[in-house]
DNA sequence: AGAGGTTGCCAAAAGGTTTTGGCAGAGCGG
DNA sequence: CCGCTCTGCCAAAACCTTTTGGCAACCTCT
């Protein structure tokens, strides 16, 4: 029983004019508040109510098509959407659109699928007469962007552009490394041990230059002997641990590259018996979604700013559309988005 | 410098068909490959060549003006975008939307917004003449479609239609929960206590219905002092375990409600002094991205089928638009998607 | 040679909107 | 009453496709 669902045909802009008695013109102008046109109040109110009352659905595609503008923008998300930061920056993505009466169409290429299908995912999104495009990728190389992207607005998540040419945002991930160990420091620790990532992305470089920042500003000599490395999982910062906390003169602190890794560094501390925090600080990198909060105790670590990241995208993205079209290539400074430290429970105090 | 970036004038159908002699209609006809249509083989190749030559980009704006549909399908979430899961869903919707040539439009909604916020968002979307929409909410409430939703083929995500005229998946999540206990049953165990979220959400109901399933046809009796409950998250996993290992009999396994509260289970035992497995085995559920595999030892849970729900959302949703545009709305029964065992090591085989 | 079928292509309409360039009428000053 | 400026509205073109209906030319029989 269908009940009151009958097949309600479309009503257009063209019906509204008809009841309304007007053009369909004036429709256009009154629903759009055009400015500098000339129609009376009166006409107006009629025209809104008119159009409510029918209840009037503008079709965007044919606004689209006239006005050579779609209102969307595309992302473009390169593996990423397999990682579970993904959300959080198709989320910061899509609340900035909303925010700008956009829409937000998204595309996952996947790595392996090779420059030739990510081109082509490209092209997709331009056919749909996108504004802009936002492509996302998960580990910060420089990247030479799909030259489809040269034909359309864009800009880089967690990428940069080989030619300096597309505007770019990326987490500073060495300044979150420097303020953890100054949290470390100011906690009154001074032999602070990194335990790394063995394989080489950008993050890693980052991480570990903010290390040696946040060293040097306590002005503590750097030891190389505290710093190891392993696997980016569990397993990799148990062995890591294992290794930084089997000596005489232990560390009295492991800031490990990433949340998993400090899950090992947890085992290690666990089976060498000192607990956490008193007998060893841990700090990790990623305030990975459940996994910080839930450990106990809770871990103290540094956020990625990916929701932060995804809305930066879009903004900019907009204010590229907006400028001259021909100016918006203007070679750029990559923007930095703090990554803020995530104050938990798995740091001590220590007298020094 | 501009490189060889000089302002390309859009080629359209009507340029390939001046360049190549022949009318507009042969050139759709040609690119689109429209069948009963003759065209020579020559001008065929003709046409095709000199289309890829100018780079010629069909305009999709136009072509769903004209074809009244737009290949796009709407993803609205509630709330769900913040969840880790999200992104699952989301990739699962897009990859099936990939397949079929469609792309995926996004909106997400707060879900203190309300309901008029909700009908806005669904407004949105129709606007853009999307072919369907998809509705994910997070907890499978029954739940009243937006009424804009009837003007447009829709199928529900974690959520069942009040009036039951929208297709809806769902978790099974009664089954993997009895496929959890029968796997533990299989180890040898036959004290298994359950540690519930003591909120009432329909996983909570789910999930202890399977465990009550798994335990009777295992053949054994159900005893409500194994049953505890906490909030769902560590916290209330530890108070729970420890309500349930603190006594004479105590159980052999704990099966948490979800793997954070499992989180709080591994540090009951550990107070306790019990290894895992041995001492205690532990299953969650979720397997919530980063946290059960890390942890020590890897959790043994059951995963949640999103990406499967994103897929088959709008593999649906693609029938349900293909068949004839009145008959989509025939009442249907909700599809439950298994919800797989994911074996690690927090179970140990015990003597009977 | 005419009928009838095929082949290869095309002109024009349609889809729903925005935007341009007006045009009538009212009001007003002279 | 003429000329001028506003006011309030409109017709038609344009955006880029797809699709309908048909038309010449050619071929094949009889």
């Amino acid at each position: 029983m269908p009940d009151e669902d009958v097949v309600v045909p479309k009503v257009g802009i063209r019906d509204v004019a008809r009841a309304a008695g007007v053009s369909v013109t004036t429709v256009s102008h009154v629903l759009n508040e055009t400015p500098h046109t000339r129609t009376s109040e009166a006409t107006r109110d009629r025209v809104r109510s008119i159009a409510r009352d029918l209840g009037y659905t503008p079709n965007r595609l044919a606004r689209g098509l006239r006005t050579r503008t779609s209102d969307m923008i595309g992302l473009l998300t390169e593996e990423i959407a397999t990682t579970p930061h993904a959300g959080r920056i198709i989320l910061g993505a899509q609340e900035e659109a909303s925010r700008h009466n956009l829409t937000l169409a998204i595309i996952n290429s996947h790595l392996d699928a090779g420059a030739d299908a990510r081109r082509a995912d490209a092209r997709a999104l331009i056919e749909r007469q996108v504004d802009g495009i936002i492509y996302a990728t998960v580990f910060h190389h420089e990247v030479s962007v799909p030259r489809e992207l040269r034909a359309v607005p864009a800009v880089l998540i967690g990428a940069l552009d080989r030619q300096g040419v597309v505007p770019a945002v990326l987490p500073d991930e060495a300044s979150g490394a420097a303020d953890l160990v100054a949290l470390l420091v100011d906690a009154g620790h001074r032999r602070i041990a990194f335990a790394n990532s063995s394989i080489e992305v950008p993050a890693t470089q980052g991480r570990l230059v903010g290390y040696l920042r946040g060293l040097e500003e306590a002005g503590i000599p750097r030891d190389d002997r505290l710093i190891a490395s392993g696997v980016s999982e569990a397993a990799g910062g148990y062995e890591a641990s294992l290794e930084l906390l089997d000596r005489e003169d232990r560390p009295t602190a492991i800031f490990c590259y990433n949340d998993r890794m400090a899950m090992g560094a947890y085992r290690a501390a666990q089976e060498l018996g000192l607990r956490i925090p008193d007998g060893i600080s841990i700090v990790g990198f990623d305030d990975q979604a459940p996994i910080a909060a839930s450990v106990y105790p809770a871990l103290t670590t540094v956020a990625l700013p990916h929701y932060e990241m995804g809305a930066w995208a879009v903004a900019t993205l907009t204010r590229l559309v907006q400028s001259s079209s021909t100016s918006w290539y203007r070679s750029t400074h990559p923007t930095w988005l703090p990554c803020p430290v995530v104050l938990r429970e798995s740091v001590a105090q220590i007298n020094r």
